[in-house]
DNA sequence: CATGAATGAGTATTCATTCAT
DNA sequence: CATGAATGAATACTCATTCAT
């Protein structure tokens, strides 16, 4: 879905690249994570994916190429995780629900990778970030679709209006945004259940309890 | 509320300190709109507020303090202005519902600024980030109350959970920082309404036709 | 002696000056026995003499101005001690070791002074300096002159060359500058005494058992 | 001896490092002589020690690790040639008698540099004093030896008091300090005859014509 | 004379990026 | 392909000095 930038790379051999793009992508994130993107260095980077900084500079351009595949491969990870979730249903009212579960549990999980993500978007560059809300939107979309289909399928979602898509892909990410708050607050799972329960309700799904 | 961190100032002055710190917290949040905190210079700041540098540090210890004051400035702001949108009224359900159309309001009237701090609050200092979130804490607090009061009242609100204060101001953060998807999607008025709606459905509330 | 440097000031009062200004050197010099000159601020300067930086500037045109006050002030009062201590007596050879006994306890006793003209003098302008210096040669002449003296007087000062009196101006010296040694090696008298002991028979005085 | 404080480096040579601190401690030091310390900026250092300012940051983490660098090669170099002085000796007496003239010597011909450590010293940061100092201290217990194994071997000292090896390796520092007077005063070889025999007059070596 | 706010020139330090080996 | 030394541009912060009130 939508089209990712692409990134130069000096090396030759495209399976190398893949895989060290991966394994610098999560290093990176976990840099990135402990002290911020702006405050993280090149050579923090590679040192923690164990390459020299010349060594980096062959798969990657700049910081900037950094940043995006962290963001690309954060992005793509709880996407993939959401249609793992729903690989196996073909019942439309049962996708949305697994789907919104499983994407809630997502943020909540991985509440560290998506404050980076909602931290540090507006670091890259105009491409970069083209590219990455691009990728965004087609979650969103997706998630549009899924909503579409369960009303096809009969659902009652009344409260469904153009922004539906939106409301539910941004909501949860407050388990990852207000984390200094609900980590105090509620324990995980029972704030899962009070934003899923949330969501449907406002969609106006009248069989859910 | 909260207790707000004490900002060193050369100056002895104190309404002059006052006065000159507000127009900093302005001129600082245009500039740090435009490019971001850790991109822009003290110089930029400075230029923007018709300082030289020199004074700037006058008012102010560190870039630090700038972005504190501009947190401060900005949380407040939209505070004042829930405040002021109840402030004439007395009945507990008119209450909740007039803040929440303020708050939701001015998330999207002020939609840089809300991004700005979604995007910011991260590079602030330990201290300066404790003092911003408590001030967040407050204002979730002082909706907390609102629901509870509105409950008191006799408005039925049986989805309001433990983070329906949370979940209320949250969501409309949406309009700011998804405002790269909704500015082509839906007229502002139309969202504003569609995520009070949301909201209100959400939590429960039946007189919501 | 010497010549000293004439320092300009706005104010016209004549006694005021002189009194702020030997109040000026006072405060300055505890300031830069704390923080060294370079690390200290004018502001520091002016709070620890209880005056304005507006107001210590009618007094002084520039730091260099200040540090020159402060060599003078410590310069002129060693200098003063010795002649005190010399002002009863008439007989040479007691003058010469009355002065070398004041001057070995003054070197002990303003360690912190002494330290502050041999780190600093470096640091003055030009013209300062060579007014420093001026009259440092001015006491070591007047030490010359005692030793001239004292072996007029009939006493045997066989091991007194050229450099005497620069000699018996500069070991003392160690008391102040090897303190961070010293401290811990000998009591103050003890070591004063060694000190005046190793000069004598330096000098060749047979006379001191 | 002692314990030379450790300097981190961002190259991994060993090596190279060693060599690089070497060279861009004669280049500070000829910096320092010419305008202190504190009004030398890194650029001058970098310039004259013909690197960029970037990659003098490679072999040195900050100012104060240049001026304790340039300490450690002043101070080891004069410390070398009293040793050298003395390395084919084995008398005692002789080897004090080399020890302290080489000494003298190199205070003479190295004025600039004994000048700069006087001044500089206190400018260090603390671990830094601490580590040159005890370098000093080490030289000054190395004279004590030379002086007690002397007396073991028959030498009269009845002035060696505890204070010995300190005046020992102070009065010489005069001919750095007091330069500006004695290049006038007396042609430099007299100067430093005329310091030895006042130095073993006042250990009272009575063997000395 | 006193005050203290304004100023801007000055500087140590960092770090993304390059490139010779 | 890998390495790591070299680079220089960029920037927050300080402080002596001035001058309007």
């Amino acid at each position: 879905m939508a089209s990712p930038r692409k990134i130069a790379a000096q090396v030759k051999d495209a399976d190398l690249v893949t895989e060290r793009r991966a394994h610098i992508a999560k290093a990176a994130a976990r840099v990135f994570r402990e002290r911020g993107f702006h405050n993280a260095t090149i050579r923090d980077v590679a040192v923690e994916a164990g390459l020299s900084q010349g060594s980096l500079y062959n798969y990657v351009r700049s910081k900037d190429d950094i940043l995006y595949l962290v963001h690309q491969d954060l992005t793509s990870g709880y996407a993939r995780e959401v249609e793992a979730a729903i690989a196996g249903l073909t019942e439309p009212r049962a996708r949305l629900r697994a789907a919104l579960t499983a994407f809630v549990r997502a943020m909540r999980e991985r509440h560290g990778d998506i404050a980076l993500i909602y931290q540090e978007t507006h670091a890259l560059e105009p491409d970069s970030k083209r590219a990455v809300l691009a990728q965004t939107q087609s979650f969103i979309d997706f998630f549009a679709r899924l909503i579409e289909e369960a009303r096809g399928a009969g659902m009652r979602l009344p409260g469904a209006g153009p922004l539906a898509a939106d409301i539910t892909t941004f909501l949860p990410v407050m388990l990852a945004l207000r984390r200094w708050r609900l980590r105090d607050l509620a324990p995980g799972e029972a704030a899962e259940a009070e934003v899923v329960g949330f969501l449907l309700r406002g969609l106006g799904a009248d069989d859910e309890a």
